[in-house]
RNA sequence: GCCGAAGUGGCGGAAUUGGUAGACGCGCUGGAUUCAAAAUCCAGUGGUAGCAAUACCGUGUGGGUUCGAUUCCCACCUUCGGUACCA
């Protein structure tokens, strides 16, 4: 009979569906055991071929923990909301959840295809409301929360209340904003209930704050740091600004500890934690306050402004955060980030033109474009000084881009001699340079090294070194009241509002006063209203600003139309919605109860399910959603509603499949661009007319725009480029993808930079083909005959519109690179369980590989082969090679399902089904265990055997086979026989024999004797049951 | 720059408490079957030399430890991923 995988493909699906087989229970006798899969984003593309590869694993692990006993919860669901579906709403009109529902049902049919035992009674899409009524429920508890840094958790507001009552907030510790004002409880009392919710706002775990964030007036939204290239929009190319706006937060930052000290107690890849270690950025150091020296020039002309700033005027002090506390006395200026608060209050008069020059450039600029331009030095100076706290020298106070405001306290006390920032800007603007470290010479540079550090010129710090000082100095600094030690982290609270649609509202209405205030639980589901466009509003609101029926009437607890708007019943709702990783961050939870309309999970569920024990998917995921996840898990902890402070016991990244492109690039017109010799760093073996990859290693990056501009230019009016122009190419939006380099010239010098290089640019408009139906491009319909492109990898053409050469790359699959291939086409030519097996057989799990579909015709054989294994099945008794063979196969299958090596338990199936095959074996009693030990991997063929083999029920529960060491007892060892290391010849003697009656079984053969050649032996080496080694 | 992962046949990869390098599969070569093809089956397949037995070389490079190194140590090169004026 032929293996028809088709309809035993079909069958089995529909049987599992009909039995809900995999239905799992919230109570068992057994223990529990929690698969789960990163839940998918559900693009309008489907699936490709990577996006299964942790499904299958983690399926393969769900079926085999089911065979060994355990009750196995492994769901599955959507990440629902998103971008794409908002950007097809606005070109369409199209409602976003007409698209989502769409792609959510052609993921579903591809998932099913594959044959994966999820539990879907329990699946749940972030966008339906029944789902994110409960991540709304989550952020008004987040919102009715503080952080106790006393108790290190998270309490409930209102015992932050009764303590303000009682003592007003002088002993409370807690994780607040930094203005947080001090009061007492008489004070507190005599506060208003506007002004107490204002105070109770600096206190709860998502807030309103001002953040600084891309602002494109334009396009009327935020934009992500990667959305901006070279201070415009990466779409569109509108203006780019940095802006401050209000906007909701979470304050995960009360947490950065706990998220880094828990790290340990989880299982995931070192890779993966040293990520979020280094995102956390935890740094020991110490603050110091420098007090500013009043200047008369500077108040006189504050007097003339708002009163607010006359009553502080006179007593700044600027925080500063140093890792390096110890070389305090090396400190020669102090620089402000532009966007520091104090900027405006002490640039003197005279400065005012210069220092506002500079910040309003900078402003112009995005963090991004900042960071990458780490060469130019620029600042300006205020013409206020501070104060050392223990010199009391007068300290010239300089602001520069090169500080951040975003992190410390976006100030920093420079020493030149032992930072080489502080170093390069005390240089470029003529600024002293105190050497304070003994024995060291800073005339070329600064000195960093802590290890080696001896201080000087240092007062009461002379002599001593880095430990000592900075232990010295911190306490000096707390006994003058001027700093104190410090940790400081380089996480930052997160921005929780998107200017978007397609997101989770805020359950959230703003009272007459423009306090936020909540709804109540039982008003959940804030739905999402109904909007005529996607787009922000013309006053530049948010989109749902265009909802005509968006305002909360606190008498009828419901949604009602905005011009009945009076601000004392009826109030207006938040515009802004939740960003992407808001669902995700709880959904493994409610996957536990998915469907409970009362609470967000019971009691029972959680204390049952506990947490994740595998958890599968991405490292792109690495600093985001995992990072978010944690934090809102250890909050539900503190608050009492989860048992565990990590969601996830282990993790496992899978890698990426690859996909191949077929590029063909014209060559064009000659180009030439001054590329100085550090752009190409590493790539100076580069050969005339080789292939160069354009990535951010070499930092060359070519924008179509300038290239198309060049390639109208004949070659002797081309521009002689200067390093400016190469700035200004750098991190242009469109890339192209490869460009042909070929070099003209080895090193010149221009301008005193070192080893610059002209470079010929041959390009370039990188043509895809479509490797799945080559002939579809019609641009390159002269290729038509490439149908086997393959063969034609570095090949050259010459046509009439010029020169074209095929190159073939390996990359992520996309449907932009033209290079996806879909598992329905693999699944109809080869089965679902064949691409299974091949996908795992591919590599280890967690590595990335290319695929090649040419490949799976082995695994697909394999099948065919197991197939006919038990077309003659028998009761006859096994033999002992029978018996050897399964055992080997139990053993092995066993420990790399426990160790997550599939691909080694795919060779190993083979193996073992060659050997049975060999040995002609029908045996039901080695065929029975082997269709269990197939079944993870393979789960239709498995329960169609299962079926031939006389059973009625589904082989999904059926217990796994128990390896028994007896079967594979040997008695004899073939030994290898090596000379001076080296292998000569193998030979088989008994196991139980002893070391020298090998070495004299070994000496007393003819071939030793050969090798030999009459020599006698320095030394035998014997390793039972290993090897032998004669040295000669 | 910093952090991390990895370099093994034509390709994907296997083997690590140090013990027969290249399992398994793809591809390729030859053969059987077929009118032919597909499918299937058999044999071979790291490189060099040789009819062969066999010899030498061989796990990114250079050293080292060891009877023995893909595995351990030192230095370096390359590729990939992440991250970056983090004070």
């Amino acid at each position: 009979m032929k293996y028809k995988f088709r309809e035993i493909e079909k069958k089995w699906q529909n049987y599992w569906a009909t039995n809900q087989t995999f239905k799992a229970e919230n109570h068992a006798k057994t223990p529990k055991y929690y698969v789960l899969d990163m839940f998918p984003y559900p693009s309008g593309a489907g699936l490709h071929v990577g996006h299964p590869l942790g499904y299958i694993a983690s399926d393969i692990c769900a079926r085999y923990k089911r065979h060994k006993g355990f009750n196995v919860l492994h769901p599955m669901g959507y990440d629902s909301f998103g971008l794409p579906a908002e950007q097809y709403a606005i070109q369409t009109g199209q409602h976003p959840a007409i698209t989502t529902a769409a792609n959510i049902k052609r993921y579903r049919e591809q998932l099913d295809e594959l044959g994966f035992s999820f539990d879907w009674s329990r699946e749940v899409q972030t966008s339906d409301p029944k789902y994110y009524r409960w991540t709304q429920w989550v952020f008004i508890q987040l919102f009715n929360s503080w952080y106790n840094t006393i108790s290190d958790t998270a309490e409930p507001i209102s015992t932050l209340e009764s303590i303000f009552e009682k003592n007003g907030n002088i002993e409370v510790s807690a994780a607040c904003d930094e203005d947080t004002p001090v009061f007492t409880a008489l004070a507190w009392k005599d506060l208003t209930q506007a002004e107490k919710q204002r105070i109770l706002l600096k206190y709860r775990l998502t807030y309103l704050a001002e953040a600084e964030v891309n602002w494109c007036p334009a396009l009327g939204t935020v934009l992500a740091n990667d959305e901006v290239i070279n201070g415009v929009s990466e779409r569109g190319g509108h203006p780019v600004i940095r802006k401050k706006m209000t906007q909701w937060m979470m304050r995960i930052t009360a947490y950065a500890q706990r998220l880094l000290d828990d790290l340990a107690t989880v299982d995931w890849p070192q890779p993966l934690k040293d990520s979020q270690t280094n995102w956390i950025g935890r740094s020991e150091g110490a603050s110091a306050i420098f007090n500013v020296i009043p200047n008369a020039d500077v108040e006189a002309h504050e007097t003339t402004g708002n009163a607010d700033t006359l009553e502080t005027s006179g007593s700044h002090k600027i925080a500063v955060f140093t890792t390096r506390p110890d070389t305090i006395f090396g400190v020669s200026f102090m620089t402000l980030a532009p966007e520091h608060d104090l900027v405006d209050k002490i640039t003197t008069p005279e400065q005012k033109a210069v220092v506002n020059a500079y910040v309003a450039a900078t402003a112009k600029r995005s963090e991004r474009d900042r960071l990458s331009d780490v060469k130019t030095i620029s600042g300006a100076f205020t013409g206020a000084y501070a104060e050392h706290p223990f010199t009391k020298a007068r300290i010239p106070i300089w602001i520069g881009d090169y500080v951040l405001a975003g992190y410390g306290t976006g100030a920093v006390m420079a020493v030149p001699c032992g930072d080489q920032r502080d170093y390069d800007f005390a240089k470029h603007f003529d600024i002293p340079i105190p050497n304070i470290f003994k024995g060291v010479d800073i005339t070329e540079e600064a000195f960093a090294d802590k290890a080696n550090t001896v201080i000087a010129n240092s007062d009461f710090l002379n002599g001593l070194d880095y430990p000592k000082a900075t232990r010295k100095v911190i306490a000096e600094l707390e006994r003058i009241g001027q700093g104190k030690g410090k940790i400081n982290y380089r996480l930052r609270d997160a921005v929780f509002s998107r200017q978007r649609y397609w997101g989770e509202p805020f359950p959230v209405y703003y009272d007459a006063e423009g306090i936020p205030r909540m709804l109540a639980d039982q008003d959940l589901p804030l739905e999402l209203p109904e909007v005529k466009k996607y787009l922000p509003t013309e006053t530049g609101e948010p989109p749902l600003g265009n909802a005509t029926t968006w305002a909360w009437d606190t008498n009828t607890r419901k949604v009602v139309d905005n011009t009945r708007i009076d601000h004392k019943t009826v109030f207006p709702l938040e515009l802004n919605t939740m960003p992407g990783w808001a669902g995700s961050s709880q959904y493994f939870n409610r996957y536990m109860d998915p469907h409970n309309q009362e609470v967000i999970y019971s009691k029972e569920a959680i204390d049952y399910w506990e947490d994740v024990d595998l958890y599968i998917g991405g490292s792109e995921h690495a600093t985001g959603h995992l990072l978010y996840s944690r934090f809102w898990q250890k909050f539900m902890y503190d608050r009492g509603w989860a048992p565990k402070t990590e969601f996830a016991r282990k993790l496992i990244n899978q890698g990426m499949i690859l996909g191949t492109s077929a590029i063909v690039y014209r060559v064009g017109i000659t180009l030439y661009i001054k590329v100085g010799y550090s752009e190409l760093s590493g790539r100076n073996t580069t050969q005339l007319g080789d292939i160069l990859k354009v990535s951010k290693k070499n930092n060359l990056y070519v924008s179509k725009g300038i290239l198309q501009e060049a390639i109208n230019l004949k070659s002797e009016n081309l521009p002689h480029w200067g390093f400016d122009q190469i700035q200004e190419i750098e991190n242009l939006g469109e890339l192209f993808e490869r460009v042909i380099l070929k070099y003209e010239l080895t090193s010149e010098e221009i301008d005193g930079v070192m080893s610059e290089k002209y470079v010929l640019v041959y390009n370039v408009t990188p043509i895809r083909l479509d490797v799945n139906n080559v002939n579809s491009s019609d641009e390159i319909i002269s290729f038509a005959d490439m149908t086997n492109w393959n063969e034609h990898e570095g090949a050259e053409f010459l046509l009439e519109e010029g020169k074209y050469i095929v190159h073939r790359e390996v990359e992520k699959m996309s449907k932009r690179w033209l290079n996806v291939v879909n598992p329905d086409q693999i699944c109809e030519d080869y089965g679902a369980d064949s691409l299974r097996l091949y996908e795992m057989f591919l590599g280890p799990l967690e590595q990335s590989k290319p695929w090649n579909t040419a490949g799976i015709t082995g695994v697909h054989g394999f099948l065919k082969k197991l197939w006919k294994l038990y077309q003659t099945v028998d009761e006859s008794t096994p033999t002992a090679e029978n018996l050897k063979t399964l055992h080997k196969t139990i053993k092995k299958v066993e420990e790399d399902i426990e160790n997550f090596s599939f691909n080694t338990s795919v060779a190993t199936f083979m193996i073992c089904v060659n050997e049975l095959t060999a040995q002609k074996c029908a045996s039901k009693a080695i065929l029975e265990p082997l269709t269990i030990l197939v079944s993870p991997y393979a789960p239709h063929i498995a329960e169609e055997l299962w079926e031939k083999l006389g059973h009625p029920e589904s082989i999904a529960y059926v217990p796994f086979p128990q390896f028994e060491e007896k079967y594979l007892v040997e008695s004899t060892k073939e030994y290898p026989i090596s000379f001076n290391g080296k292998m000569r010849f193998t030979l088989e003697l008994p196991l139980d024999m002893d070391k020298s009656a090998i070495e004299s079984a070994v000496m007393a053969h003819e071939r030793t004797a050969k090798y030999l050649e009459g020599r006698t032996p320095k030394k035998v080496i014997v390793v039972p049951g290993k090897i032998v080694n004669i040295v000669g």
